[in-house]
DNA sequence: TCCACCGGTTCATTATTTGAACCAAAGTCT
DNA sequence: AGACTTTGGTTCAAATAATGAACCGGTGGA
């Protein structure tokens, strides 16, 4: 791994539970040396990736992201075209939509709308990783990824969140085919408990997926005509989506998506 | 320079009229070695900064920066409030107006509003990196911000964008120094013809200038009271955005800006 | 006053970065 | 068709930058 890599790594560690981080709190988290990470820290410092809280010194994103995401955006208008998808899912079904796009280590949802006057409802932290191999959104993902990809992520210590993440390699790639045949992908209480989600993929131009949409709810609510609905909604929100991004449907996922939706 | 910092001064490259840069593109732009770039940009891509068009083979910013954006945005919401301050102005004077954040070496807009209904309007690129001493915003950022920062900036050669582009360093000193006594900065044609503005800073918590407040104005409609009226505006958006940030207006700029509102 | 903890720095050792030359593929001109 | 150009990408010895154990100085308790 390139010293470039290294340091770059070290910004997937701020979220918004944790916006500032020290120096210390860096070596404990990293177990990189503490001159070396005062070297990277200050290197991202300089190039505007990173800023110092004045007082206790610890370290936060700087500006140079905001103008890199508004060019990004400007480039490639994910948000804004996902938006719509999400919200009108969000207010059709009255539940917590959201949409993913994968970094390094997990999905990162760019968007979420919750849609629900319930009670219950499911906390959602944007920004926040979440795990390939224990949400509905990474395993979507991970289903329709080159192989070399998925086999990185699985060879990893895959963390148990609840009672039911699932934590086996073979496992799991068993269910990624599952979740080929059919075109999406559901899990139950498997980063949260009592939270079961759905999730579809979207595609770009080379047919491969660049994220997903889905939908988190609470176990109480499910049941199995509307476990058909939010499959439906989301099958349909994703073939129009691709088109809006000029992305391919892989021609096995289309046919699994048209019999879905003739039922 | 750390290896860190070269790599991610490729990011600067991109801007809303530049989404995709090749290798060699690249090269000629930067005059670093084929090889060192190219292993540059793969570990960019490696960590989802960058990504490539699969077809061309150029590079453009990948989603990682979709992320931090966002982290960063809930972590320090500027955008969104400053985003108030700008609406107000622009439906306020009918002209284009916007806030910008300063990198490293010059000023990107974060938020950019046309209030006009003219038929003559002020072209603007958002997420363009404004060059400091060509642009109000520029300028009444240097004016407020560390002097070691503004001599860095000033020994580079400043680069002519028109006949008016002040491009002698002694001449700029001069002129920061008029712009931290009245607490606004006024540029006539300086870095696109036909086209003038006008800027305030905003300030952080230890009264150091983080971004600008600028108005752009095509010089046809500029006459002596639409200048102080403007002005005005700037002045009075800037302290109230300073109030919502937390940021202190330092005394003597607090003062100018009390007697400008007198008159 | 002492001690622990914080961010930050130093400098000899070590490992990575660098870049001139090279390769392969795709396009372009004759 | 064949030569030439331009593209992205790779190689490996030489040059340079990254590393980390030990150290520094300030701060906030006990």
């Amino acid at each position: 791994m390139s010293t470039i890599e290294k340091a770059l790594t070290l910004l997937e560690h701020f979220s918004s539970n944790r916006p500032e981080i020290g120096l210390t709190e860096f070596k404990k988290r990293t177990s990189i040396d503490k001159g070396t990470l005062h070297r990277h820290l200050t290197a991202l410092k300089n190039s505007g990736f990173l800023e110092q809280n004045y007082l206790t010194k610890a370290y936060r994103l700087g500006p140079a992201v905001i103008r890199l995401a508004a060019v990004r955006e400007n480039t490639v208008p994910i948000v804004k075209t996902v938006k719509y998808y999400v919200d009108r899912i969000a207010n059709d079904i009255h539940e917590l939509v959201h949409a993913a796009l994968p970094q390094k280590n997990g999905m990162s949802a760019i968007y979420a709308k919750d849609g629900g006057n319930h009670k219950v409802r499911v906390n959602f932290d944007e920004a926040e990783i979440l795990p390939f191999h224990a949400t509905s959104s990474g395993l979507a993902l991970l289903a329709f990824h080159d192989d070399t990809f998925v086999g990185k992520i699985l060879s990893k210590k895959l963390v148990s969140f609840t009672d039911s993440t699932p934590t086996n390699a073979i496992d799991i790639q068993a269910n990624l085919e599952t979740i080929r045949a059919c075109g999406f992908a559901f899990t139950d209480q498997s980063y949260e408990d009592e939270v079961s989600s759905v999730a579809v993929p979207f595609f770009g131009v080379k047919g491969d997926a660049i994220g997903t949409l889905a939908i988190a709810i609470p176990v109480s609510r499910i049941n199995e005509t509307f476990h058909e609905t939010m499959i439906t909604k989301l099958i349909t929100a994703s073939t129009e989506l691709c088109r809006d991004l000029g992305g391919q449907i892989p021609t096995n996922v289309a046919k699994a998506w048209a019999t879905k939706l003739e039922v």
